[in-house]
DNA sequence: CTAATGTCTCTAGCGACTAGAGCTTCAAGA
DNA sequence: TCTTGAAGCTCTAGTCGCTAGAGACATTAG
């Protein structure tokens, strides 16, 4: 039995944050100590590293708790993993080609101000003033 | 002078936005009808349009509050302009570099399940436990 | 003049935490 | 065994950038 210190150093979560995914269903509740204290087991640390992973891998609260749901009915389809996991990907897909687009804009802009002028004449304050500017749509 | 819908109309922002920028203090009380209904002139409608544009390029509103201040005093040296854009490409960059490292975990996870099988030998399931599959940090 | 649409303020909610106050419990050394 | 300092507890509120809704008032087209 592990209390939440431990258990947060071993997955690389913060100690509220454990906190935080109990308070929201993600993990049910751990065994107490005599005087209220946290204890878990081995089977829940485990849990919180499956969330810990997911988490950084960007999915979203909701998500996880429907692919926990799957881990403890592992004779049902993986059919729901399946799409979480595509969804994400899709997301994922979406923000980067946005971001790309970002890039371009924000590297234009960066490159056509020194910072040595002066803001009338500044090309940064006149690309955000003027989406003309720009190469792409955003 | 424009009622906030027709100012939300021209700049493509909501109208509780544009309060709510007025509310945060991007932009300078309107004046007002009789009734009390706020009431825009061109300057005013101009600047939700940079903020608009600002805020497309993913620039934070606070960060958005020092460029305005700097367009109301345009004899100041844009070094801070130029320093607020660098920082908003490196911040892109950033993201950018973190969802290509998503985007080749993702890919290969979602690859790796049709969907088809079943929760417990899931490919899904057992990337999400185990980082040891991952080919990068995330 | 009426009816429909627009606008007002205020509060609360989203997602995923994070910070802090004020208190209690635990564990290790003397 | 006692002490002390770290760790844990609950609860509330704050973060960011909006968005939604309630209930009341203003404007405008027909
Ligand atoms: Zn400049
Ligand atoms: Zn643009
Ligand atoms: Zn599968
Ligand atoms: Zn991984």
């Amino acid at each position: 039995m592990f209390s939440i210190g431990t258990v947060a150093r071993q997955t690389g979560l913060k100690v509220p944050t454990i906190r935080y995914y109990e308070q929201v269903g993600l993990l049910g509740a751990p065994e107490r100590t005599e005087g209220n204290q946290r204890r878990y087991g081995k089977d829940q640390v485990e849990r919180l590293g499956f969330i810990k992973h997911a988490r950084d891998l960007g999915f979203p609260i909701e998500a996880i708790a429907a692919l926990i749901d799957l881990a403890e009915h592992p004779d049902r389809s993986c059919a729901q993993a399946a799409e979480i996991a595509q969804r994400q990907l899709e997301d994922v897909r979406e923000k980067l080609e946005r971001l790309t687009r970002l890039e371009a804009e924000l590297s234009r802009i960066a490159k056509g101000c020194s910072g040595t002028g002066v803001a009338d004449t500044c090309y940064v304050m006149a690309s955000l003033a003027d989406h003309a500017h720009c190469g792409s749509e955003h």
